[in-house]
DNA sequence: TCTGGGGTCCTAGGACCC
DNA sequence: TCTGGGGTCCTAGGACCC
């Protein structure tokens, strides 16, 4: 915590001020806004079919235990009342840009963590809206008026402050932790408070006897690893991107064949999004889950980058076939593509004259999908017959 | 009618190179 | 006479997050 040790003074120029915002069950919330009759009910997305779990519930559906990530049967026998919809995620992602349109407007410097939770830097923001408790605030109460959803948010000169700040404020609170009073906020608070501290760290500092962040404030080489608190370093990390597409089979598949059609729809998709997004990957990787739960991941780096279904097939297979345990039967396929470039790596001729070849192929099939649906046109696999 | 799907980050060993 | 020491890439797995 740098401003500790400095003069008062000085600590007015460095200070920094980052508002952490969180939406309240996001897309429960998106739920009830679009439609005001659920509002008040116990509204829980996700979870309808045979192996779903539960993705957001609203606070009416949590009174009765449910959470998420909780399997869908488990949900509808705590709350048998629960109004359950299908995910609909892209009209959470279009609020989700809604959002951060709002936020955009305090600061050209505002960070998307996930969908529904972001970083506003407020640093020298004070001239234009004034003081940044207000500021925020009113950035709270602009989310709520403009688009009927609930946030809650977390204002301090640390970022991991700040979001810790926000998770406590839950459901629709504001916590400010003014500079110089971090130790003393998070002293008292249990160590799972940490982002990154799941189940298994948990354990092991229990282990150690350490049960709150001030117990780990007297490890030094604990608290540097668990409690990142240097405000520099963020956002330098460069992006190692990936794009990946999975499916749980409502049958746990025993034959070869069916998985790779299934791995060949899956292919489909994540080739759609790299050119989408215009980028080619170098690693591919196939992740297999049998139906004891054992789960492993095999993947493959390529010579020559790829965006096309029929190369990212072709490895894919490759990479299921040469592991297929005899574990049983596969309950979980994935595919995943990464080490995304986005062009210009240093190709041969004959690459470029087969790369330009693919792109014309594809960006033909591209349109026409998005033209008339996904349905319109369906590409053979190798090894099988679709109509 | 056990346990989703999208990710990121970290670690650790082996290959390979200088 | 026991066989260094880095750096980078690749692969696999696991923890964690929303």
């Amino acid at each position: 915590m740098t401003f500790e040790l400095l003069s008062p003074k000085l600590e007015k120029h460095f200070m920094r001020w980052y508002l952490h915002v969180d939406m309240d069950a996001f897309y429960a919330s998106v739920e009830q806004a679009l439609n005001p009759a659920l509002k008040g009910k116990p509204v829980i997305v996700g979870g309808r079919s045979g192996r779903g779990v539960v993705t957001s519930a609203s606070y009416e559906a949590r009174k009765y235990g449910v959470r998420s990530a909780m399997p869908g049967f488990q949900a509808r026998k705590l709350c048998p009342q629960g109004i359950f919809l299908p995910n609909r995620r892209k009209v959470y992602s279009e609020f989700s840009d809604k959002v951060f349109a709002i936020l955009e407007r305090y600061s050209p410097e505002v960070h998307a963590l996930s969908i529904d939770e972001g970083v506003v830097d407020l640093t020298g923001t004070e001239r234009l809206f004034g003081p940044p408790v207000k500021t925020a605030k009113e950035i709270l109460a602009r989310l709520e008026r403009e688009l009927a959803l609930s946030a809650s948010g977390g204002l301090s000169a640390s970022r991991m402050v700040a979001k810790i700040a926000a998770t406590l404020a839950k459901p629709h609170g504001f916590i400010f932790v003014p500079p110089g009073t971090e130790r003393t906020f998070l002293s008292p608070l249990p160590v799972e408070r940490i982002p990154g501290v799941g189940p298994k760290t948990h354990n092991e500092l229990l282990r150690r006897g350490i049960k709150t962040i001030g117990d780990l404030f007297k490890h030094a080489s604990l608290t540097r690893r668990y409690l990142d608190l240097e405000e520099e370093r963020a956002g330098k990390r460069s992006h190692d991107h990936s794009i990946g597409n999975e499916t749980t089979l409502d049958q746990p598949l025993k034959q070869l064949e069916q998985m790779e059609e299934v791995l060949w729809e899956l292919v489909e998709e994540v080739g759609a999004r790299l050119r989408r997004e215009e980028v080619y990957a170098r690693c591919i990787t196939v992740k297999i889950r049998y139906a004891n739960f054992k789960t492993i991941t095999r993947s493959k780096t390529l010579n020559v980058p790829t965006c096309f279904d029929r190369e990212i097939f072709e490895t894919a297979r490759e990479l299921l076939r040469k592991n297929l345990a005899p574990e049983g039967p596969v309950r979980l396929l994935g595919v995943s593509a990464s080490n995304l470039l986005s062009s210009g790596w240093d190709e041969s001729l004959f690459d470029v004259q087969k790369r330009r070849s693919w792109e014309k192929l594809y960006s033909g099939i591209d349109r026409l999908r998005r033209k008339y649906g996904d349905e319109a046109i369906s590409v053979a696999t190798p090894h099988t017959k679709r109509q």
